[in-house]
Formats: structure tokens, sequence, C-alpha cells
RNA sequence: GAUUUCGUAGCUCAGCUGGUAGAGCAAUUCACUCUUAAUGAAUGGGUCGAGAGUUCGAUCCUCUCCGAAAUCACCA
């Protein structure tokens, strides 16, 4: 296999081979002891006390700038920048003046990762810097990194390119700060609801990706095959069904961070494979969980945020519970002029053909009610709102409500215009649920490709008794987007599904 | 999957009606012991996404392909 090198990079394999003649190891196998980082030192370091007197820090070298018998550079550590001063008197104090003459001023690159050990102190122009004492190269860089200069807040040659950005994502993550804080606040986002569940006596289980049946959504599965058993299996689309087993089975709060995989399009808002955090807790409503769910959100935002007022574009978003609860019908109502609640499946279609709403054979009345919600009322609802009481067509696994025929206890709840969550009072009625796949069986001989298969095992366990329950999936990465203010799904997956690059 | 736009040096970008390419940063060499988008001087670096066609001649025009972005469709 051959490559193509840049001068660039012919250069820097030269200067490895000059390294190794020197006797450096560029890529040295013992460790490099660190006691310290660079925001540690810049926040705390106190020029009366003298403090950091022996410091010992790593990092990447992202500038260097040598001024004849002194250089200056910044590297980069998981904290920030900071500088280093290097001089020819600090570094090669002796004859041997090999370490500051070759190497620093002729071998090192931006990009290098070094370890120096040595004291800080304050420059003549008041930036706090490192004076090196010794100098060790950890791991050399072969190819030139993107060089982004930033003076008074402005970025100059910034890597932005989206392509080479998702391929590159080390790249990005080492040159773009705002790209590995956007990744940060998306740890931390999951952090802060994961230990809120826990508070709360949740579960947090692992249940299959590789499913018989793929089932919990609708939606086009991923198929693989398993070679031993020579079955297919498909790649989970939900978790729903084994985390309500679960409940079935007597835990009574259960969690999952679900990895689900969807073979549908990609765009701004959609990747292949996505993050839908589920959880069930029984003897509880939906009523319930818009209280709880509230309560998690709100405590999230003020956890990454410090208020609940957060950014979004030019809008602000208030996180602030209560939110809003807006029955469906009521929301079509507002935004179309049409009471649809007691209309039969041709007048709905009569409705959509007045809305410019295109529709087709295998539409039933629920989805017909959902194009229309989607068309028409979805965008409008930028502060959370909680949709609430769907038409039952639409929701197979949702228990009948208490008071209103042909609707289901079920909210989404809507933030700036996208579904972020979807939950129920769930189904535990065996019989009852057995006649909704039923339903869903008679939808897919009418041709709508994303209904519901029957799984007998669940429908086995929910004879076995289900706790009434409650139970919800929320969309993590379509909420990172929210809490980093990103409008692409791209920006908040580290590793977004790209097409494969050509091979060389 | 459809439509539109885009792909030029390591990075960010220029490049007129078709005459085989430029800048800044980065790189190389030299000078400089407190610089900070360091400075000054000099130098090198390109299969203009790939392939085919039209043409005396293609980065530029046409077609096909590869990749990306935006919008739409499907969905969360």
């Amino acid at each position: 296999m051959s490559q193509h090198l840049s001068e660039q990079e012919i250069i820097r394999r030269d200067k490895l081979t000059q390294l190794e003649e020197l006797g450096i190891d560029p890529y040295p196998p013992e460790m490099f002891e660190v006691n310290c980082n660079s925001l540690q030192i810049l926040k705390e370091y106190n020029d009366t006390e003298k403090n950091f007197q022996h410091v010992s820090i790593a990092g990447r070298i992202m500038s260097i700038n040598p001024k004849g018998k002194v250089t200056f550079a910044k590297i980069q550590d998981e904290k920030g920048k900071i500088q280093l001063y290097l001089s020819i008197d600090n570094l090669s104090p002796g004859e041997d003046k090999t370490l500051y003459e070759k190497v620093v001023l002729h071998l090192l690159d931006i990009g290098d990762i070094i370890g120096i050990k040595g004291e800080v102190f304050i420059t003549r122009t008041g930036e706090i810097t490192i004076r090196a004492k010794e100098l060790k190269l950890l791991s050399k860089a072969l190819r030139p990194l993107p060089v982004v200069k930033v003076k008074d807040g402005e970025t100059f040659d910034a890597f932005t390119d989206p392509e080479q950005r998702f391929r590159q994502r080390y790249v990005d993550l080492v040159v773009n700060p705002q790209v590995r804080e956007t990744f940060i606040k998306r740890t931390l986002m999951i952090k802060t609801i994961r230990d809120f569940l826990n508070d709360h006596g949740a579960m947090e289980v692992d249940t299959p990706v590789l499913q018989n049946i793929p089932g919990g959504a609708a939606a086009r599965p991923f198929i693989t095959h398993h070679n031993a058993l020579d079955v297919p299996f498909y790649l989970r689309i939900a978790n729903e069904l084994y985390l309500k087993r679960l409940i079935v089975g007597g835990f009574d709060f259960v969690f999952e961070f679900s990895r689900n995989f969807r073979n549908e399009g990609m765009d701004r808002t959609h990747n292949p494979e996505f993050t839908v955090l589920e959880f069930y807790v029984a003897y509880k409503d939906y009523f319930w969980m818009m209280d709880f769910t509230e309560k998690m959100m709100e405590k999230m935002a003020l956890a990454l945020h410090g208020t609940t007022d957060v950014p979004m574009g030019d809008k602000v978003l208030s996180f602030k519970a209560p939110f809003k609860r807006v029955a469906i019908h009521d929301a079509i109502k507002e935004y179309t002029g049409f009471d649809v609640e007691s209309m039969n499946e041709t007048e709905l279609l009569g409705v959509c053909k007045q809305l410019h709403i295109e529709t087709d054979n295998s539409m039933g009345k629920g989805k017909l009610i959902d194009e229309i919600f989607g068309a028409k009322c979805e965008g409008n609802f930028i502060q959370p709102t909680f949709i609430i009481d769907y038409p039952v067509e639409l929701s197979p696994l949702t228990k009948k409500h208490r008071t209103k025929a042909g609707l289901v206890e079920r909210f989404e709840l809507m933030i700036n215009g996208k579904e972020i969550a979807n939950a129920y009072t769930e189904l535990n009625d065996p019989i009852d649920q057995r006649a909704r796949f039923e339903e869903q069986t008679k939808l897919m001989e009418r041709g709508d490709d994303e209904a519901m298969f029957i799984d007998n095992d669940f429908l086995r366990a929910l004879e076995h008794g289900m706790p009434p329950t409650s139970g919800i999936g929320i969309g993590i990465d379509r909420l990172a987007m929210l809490m980093t203010n990103q409008a692409s799904i791209q920006e908040v997956l580290l590793f977004p599904q790209m097409k494969p690059e050509k091979s060389e």
C-alpha cells in the first residue's frame, strides 16, 4: 500500500529520523508524570506567593514562535492552552546545546506532544507562562494540523469544512475548542439525567440490541444475520418492549440509554443510529410522567446553563417547570380552525385536501390527524409544551384514555418545533394489546410499512400481569442539540454517520 | 430517493469572456534572549475531487461518477 505524502509530511518523517539519530525516541514507552493542568495554573498561580515552581505538564504544541535563543510556544492540554518559555540557558545550560538548537528550533512541530518540567512566572507582557527546565518529546505528529489563529476573540483561518470536521473529528476536537465544549456539555447533560434518575430510585439496565422482532416503535429496521443460528436479526429500533418485560418482572423503575438504529433518511435531525433514553415507572400514569419530566428538564437546564433560560438560535427557550399542556385536537383547532375531534376518515381526508396535505390510501384516521398536526401545528410549539391525548390508532402501546373515547393517554414533548419526548400511560391490558397489534397487522396489509409487528412473547409477558405503568422515550441527541444551541445532529454526535470515503 | 449549490497548496480562500494557477497562515533557510495573529529577508510546495468528451488548448464548457452542504420526502 503506497501513500502519497505531501511536502510537509515528508519533512516531518525526515525529522523523525533525525530525532532517532540523536538518540531521542519520538514515541517513548514510559509514562510521563503530570502534576497539574493549564487551567489550574492560569486560575491559581499567584506571582507573590510563587506557587507552581515545580510543575510537570504535558500537551500538544499549538504554536511555536522562535526568537533566536528564546522560543515561545503554546501547548494545549485537556483543559486549555498555556504558554511555554523555552530558552537556551534553561534547556541547554551545559556544553551540549543539542536540545535547544536542534530539537526545539528545528525538530519540534505544531501538533507534537511534549512533556515539560519547569516553573511558572509572568512575562513582561503579563502572560502566565511556564519556564521550561526540561522538555521531553512524547509523541511526534507526522501530519500538519490546521493552524487556527485567534486575536481579540476573532478567529482566523478556522477549520470549518464539515466533511473534514466530521470525518476527522480528532482534528476538529484539537483545533476547535467550541466543539470540545459541545461534547463536554452533552456528557454533562447525560450525567445530570442519569443522576436524577438514580436519585429517584431508578435502576439502569441493558437490553438486547439484536432482536428477533423489531418492536416498540414504527420504523424500518436494519437487518442482519446470525450465522450460527442461521436466522435474521434486527438492530433495535426501540427498547420499549424489553423494559416493559422488566416491569412485569418486578423492577419498578428501569431506564436505559438506548442506541437505536433506523434504516431511514439522514439529515440535520436524523442519524441512522441515535440515542434515546427510555424509562418506565410502575404504578404511575402520564400525568405523573409530565410532572417528573418537566422537573428533570428544568434541573438539566440549570445544571448546564445555570438558568432555566436556554438560548437556541435567535430564541430563548424557557425550561422553567411547569410546561404548558395542550390537547392535540385543541392544537389543530387553534392552528387550522378545524375541529377534527369527531370527524370520520372521509371528513379528515377532506380537511387534508383543504390544507394541501398529501395523503395516501394507507392512512387511517389517526395517521391523518398526525399528518395535520405535523404539517400545521408542530412547528409552532417553540417553548416546551406537552401535546396530549393522541388518537388511539396512532398509539398501539398506549392505554385508552380514562374519559375521552377514541383517544389514548399519551403525550409528546415539543420543544423548538420538534418532538423531543414521547410518553404514555402504558397499555397493560393483554387482551386490548393483542387487539391493537391485530389492528397494526391490518394497517400493514393496507400498505403501511411502518406498522408494528406482533410480539407474542411480549403479549405473554403482559398476560402474566404488568402493573399500571408510565413510560417515556426522550431523544437524547435532539435534547443535546437544544442544550448546546446546535442546528445539526452531526454537531452533537462525536462520529456522525457519513458515506464511506473512497479507499486509496 | 429528488432538486439546487459546492469540491483549487497542510488550513482559509481568490482565480474575468477557455490560453496548464495566486494570497494569507502553515512549511524550509537565515537573523533575533520576554514574544503573542511576533517581526524582517529569502525559498519551496498544486494530477484545480475522479474519469470521459468538445477544443489547437480545459480549473473554467458538456456528460458520468465520487464526496459534502442546503431544501424536500420518510422518520425521532
